[in-house]
Parts: structure tokens; sequence; C-alpha cells
DNA sequence: AGGTGTGAAACTCTTCACAGCA
DNA sequence: TGCTGTGAAGAGTTTCACACCT
């Protein structure tokens, strides 16, 4: 084991890595499934496939949590469906504001994983005073002037930027001195926001700018390949293979 | 998987690292942004800087597309804007089809920045054929039935899924059928795809979930400090900081 | 047998620090 | 002088393979 060397461990706190953390959502959705199933237990393999990692992977990360399996059995889904939650801070319910009632901002209202998982929608907020007063998802519109004491008096600690870009910092900074301390931003702009704060970033176009990058690779090697003819150094030029896509990931939080 | 078994060469081909590729795309949206106020040329520093990432790694990144740069000048913001548009293969107009127009699928029509950047929306699609012929964005809704004319037609290889869950298979199945090879997924679902098809997949709810376990934790070591200490557990908040979001990231596309 | 849990190896990504060029 | 480009070190992640428990 370690040497008794005073080295950071780096990942501290409870250590668990913010790979596996990316991944722990995957698996409570897997296992939410075979628990409305009624599967009573799975083992690495098949959860793994149900997740869509492999399950060396699975394992590893799950001996993060604990040994919460057991050997020649498998695991016990409604339990490991707890202690993921728990681990994930799921079993507490988080409200949540989502910021900017547009297209998006109301798909975001709407979906239904929100509730259903910890989270609950304590307030939706639009700066426009048109969209004041209307329901959106059964929850009505509220105007940005009342940001502040929303959030306040439903102690709220995560808020979603579904703006335009133009707005998106000016909205972080006031959800940052109302009290937020892990923002969703859906607005393609870097936010820079003091240290201590979250930020995760949804960019559609970002997401397919990289789809087009590999698109275009293939397109490459297809030529490539007519021209050579088969056989090339490397026979299986093909895709390598990241078995899982883009969602979670791994690098995680932006402070600052 | 076909003729070869063994093990994926990874990064193979032109060898740019996948983290790279990923960030390529926030690179472009901060240079974009200096050329339209005319910035003649930028250091590492000041793009790292309005990308929100650290001046190192875009030299790194950099360096896997060319020597770009001028030494003891920085980057001509012009040049750069090109070269990296070229690698992410964003010089051609990418066709691409929207399944499932919804919330969530009118946001995406109505994304801005989808158009502006060598992606074009061929069609939207929807299953409800009362949908059919409403148009948004400007665009006319087509109902599902015309999918594979539609993509065949167009020659797409680009696809987004914006259905629910259930459907979401479904849709990936014909897309495949008909020809795309690249897919964004907003469906919480695990999409299976052969061999050489990618998937990107977004998913809010595994990136609340993932905030909520830093909330969480920061909630954790709040209580902890204040435990050890009465001194007022302010900005305690360790963060190791991971600079930049969770957008593109680093896992990146799933075959089969 | 059957499947988990985990050291150790392999690989990828990030950061450092500085040589070298404009 | 100033900033790029990059080898090398370091950190984090994935995969392997097998000991160990049920």
């Amino acid at each position: 084991m370690a040497t008794g060397r005073s080295h950071r461990p780096a990942t501290r706190s409870r250590g668990i890595p913010e790979a596996t953390v990316a991944r722990l959502p995957l698996y409570l959705r897997a296992l939410t499934g075979l628990s409305e199933r009624s599967v009573p237990t799975v083992s690495s393999e098949e959860l793994a496939a149900a997740a869509g990692v492999n399950s060396a992977k699975l394992r590893k990360d799950f001996s993060y949590l604990g040994s919460y399996g057991t050997r020649g059995v498998g695991y016990d889904v409604e339990y490991l469906v707890y202690q993921i939650s728990r681990e994930l801070g799921l079993t507490q319910d988080w409200p949540v504001v989502i910021v900017g009632i547009g297209n998006l901002g109301a798909a975001l209202a709407n979906y239904g994983g929100f509730a259903s998982r910890g989270f609950r929608v304590a307030a939706l907020i639009d700066a426009d005073p048109a969209m004041a007063g209307k329901p959106v998802a059964g929850i009505p519109v509220q105007h940005s002037d009342e940001l502040e004491k929303i959030i306040e008096d439903n102690g709220v600690s995560i808020g979603v930027i579904a703006t335009p870009a133009g707005a998106a910092q000016q909205v972080c900074d006031r959800l940052v001195a109302a009290g937020v301390t892990s923002i969703l931003n859906f607005a393609p702009t870097v936010l820079s926001v003091p240290d201590g704060v979250d930020v995760r970033k949804v960019d559609l176009s970002i997401e397919l700018q990289i789809l087009a990058f590999h698109e275009q690779r293939k397109a490459g090697e297809e030529a490539e390949a007519a021209a050579h003819d088969g056989s090339g150094p490397v026979a299986a030029t093909r895709r390598e293979a990241a078995e899982q896509g883009p969602d979670g990931d791994v690098p995680a939080v932006m402070p600052a």
C-alpha cells in the first residue's frame, strides 16, 4: 500500500473519483429499471450491460462505495439503489430554480426525471414580465425581480440557467450572491464564479461539433481505405469505442 | 465486432486526443468572439482565460494540431479559427435531423448556435400526425413516416433524438438503418448501436445528480468544520478545481 | 462453480518547466 | 524579451487477472 509518505491523496474527501461519481447516476437509472421490474439481484455483468459500461469498471466503481455485493451471487437491487442514492445525496430533496423559461426552460420544467429523483422545481423565473404568472408545467412563472427572495425563502442551492448567452453571467452572479452554490448552465458561455461554487455546463453545439469531428474522420478513413485497399498498418482503423456517451463525464466542477 | 479482436489503438488515427477534441469547440467559440471584436492576435494565456481552461493545456492542445502560433507574439485569431474549424470538420455543412419536436426539440430547432456553425437543420420529425406541417423555427415538422426518405434525400449523417425515452431506441434503429452514423441523444436511455456509429448523450438528470453529490459534500464539510471549531465555517469549501465544466468532456463515442 | 473485490499494470490526461524562436 | 512548443513528471482512469468468499 502507501509507503507511508504524506502525499496529498488528491481525490480526497471521502475519496470517490470524479469519473466514478459521473457514472453513479447511470447505474442508478439502470437499477431503478430493474427495481421496477422486481428483479431482486444483478451481477456486475448484467448491470454493466444495462448501464452501458463494462463490468470491471462497474465493480471498481462500486468498490469505492463499499462492499455491497455478494460473491457468487451479485448485488441486491434495492439495497444498491439505496446506497447509491444516499451517496449521491438523493435521499434528501433538492429545491431547484430554473431561470429563463423559453423553449429550453419549459422543456426542463416539464422533464419528468426531474421531480422523480430527489429534485423539486421550486420556481421558474423569467425576465419577461409578460411571462409572469403564466403556468409552465403547472408552476407559475415568476419575474426575476423575485429571484433573491425565492432562493432565500426556499433554501435553494442549485440553479439552472437556461437564458440566452448574454444574460447568463448576470443571472449567475445574482444566483450566487443569493446563496446558490451549484449551477447547471445551458447557455453557451463560460461562467465565472467564486471559489466554492460548482458549475456544470451542457452545450448542444459543442456536442454536435465533437460528433462532426468523428464523422469527418470516418469519411476520411473510408476514402483512405478505398484508395489503399484493405489491410492498412492497423487492420482495425474503425472507431475505437469508448463504450459510453459523453454525458456526465469526467472533468466535473469549476470553481472560479 | 468484426475481424480483429484485440485492443483498439485507442486515440489513434491522426492522433488528436479525445480530451483535446472536446475542447476545440470551446476554443473556437472564444476565438469567434475575439474575431467579431476584430482582435487580431491572442496569447495562449488570454485565449485560455476566455475559454475557461489553463494556458498549458491550451498550448498542449494546439500542439496536436500543428504549430500555428508565433513565439513571442501569440496566435493569429482568424487563422486559428480556420484551422480549428477545419479540424472539426466545420468547413463543410452538416445536415442534421431532429426527431421529437416537443419542448426540447423545439428549443433545439430554435437554437441559434446551430445554423451558425456548420450545421443545418435539414428536417424536424415527429411521430404526432397533429404536428405535421406545423412550422417550428420556420421549418415545417414532418411525420416520422418520412424519416428514411428525408435522411436519404438530404444525405443526413447526424441525427438528434429528443423523443421520450420509450421511443428513443426505436428511432435510433431507424436512423441508423437509414444511414445516420452519429447520434446526439437527449433521451434518458442507453442506446445500442452497431459498430461504427457514434453516440453522444446529454442527460439533464445526470448532471443534476452530479451537482447534488458535490453539494452534499459541501454541506458535510461545513458541518464538520463547524464541529471542529466554532470559527465561521465561511468559504471553507476546499473544492479542488476542475477548471471547466462537464460539457463535451473526455469519454466520447460509443459504438455498439 | 460463480461472481465480487482489488492490487497492479497500462493508458490517458494534465501540469510543469524550460529550451528555443520571433 | 516574451511567448510558443514540448519532453518529462505527475495525477487520474481503465483494464487485467486472480485471490477469495458464498
